[in-house]
DNA sequence: GCCAACGTTGGC
DNA sequence: GCCAACGTTGGC
């Protein structure tokens, strides 16, 4: 089973809006990389939930229940998106500067390409963020 | 609010 | 197919 993390601004739609949600439809990617690593999750997969320019912190467990498939907000009509509904919060939520002071995650893309919408994480790195954050 | 990094667009 | 101009993301 792969892990991967999604970001997102929590001013348009936040870990607290994922849970009242239940789930929903991760659409509106549309950078090629990211767009690849939706096509390759499947269901069952774990996913940190990141929250971008506000908090920048990971801040829960969301999971994969629904594999690619059109997204219809693409005018062009090219890209995929997927379904992901809430796991579980992170008791402490990690934090960007913790992630960045912490030697062990110098190679992941949060770190190294913060532009990357969506990206994956190796399992040392998840297993120790869970870890950090009270998991 | 600024701006660096990075993608995309479109003229040639 | 190149690349300059432009737009966007997201950390600071």
């Amino acid at each position: 089973m792969a892990r991967w993390l999604v970001k997102s601004e929590p001013a348009k739609y936040s870990w607290d809006d994922l849970v009242r949600d239940g789930r929903t439809e991760w659409d509106g990617v549309r950078n090629p990389m990211a767009q690849g690593h939706l096509k390759a999750m499947r269901n069952g997969d774990l996913v940190f939930y990141y929250h971008s320019n506000e908090g920048k912190d990971i801040v829960g467990i969301a999971e994969v229940v629904k594999e690619s498939y059109p997204d219809d907000t693409d005018p062009k009509g090219r890209s995929l998106m997927v379904d992901l509904k809430a796991v579980k919060p992170f008791p402490t939520p990690v934090t960007l500067s913790a992630i960045k002071s912490d030697g062990r995650f110098a190679t992941i893309p949060l770190v190294t390409n913060s532009r990357l919408s969506v990206q994956p994480v190796p399992d040392e790195a998840w297993d120790a963020i869970c870890k950090l954050g009270g998991l």
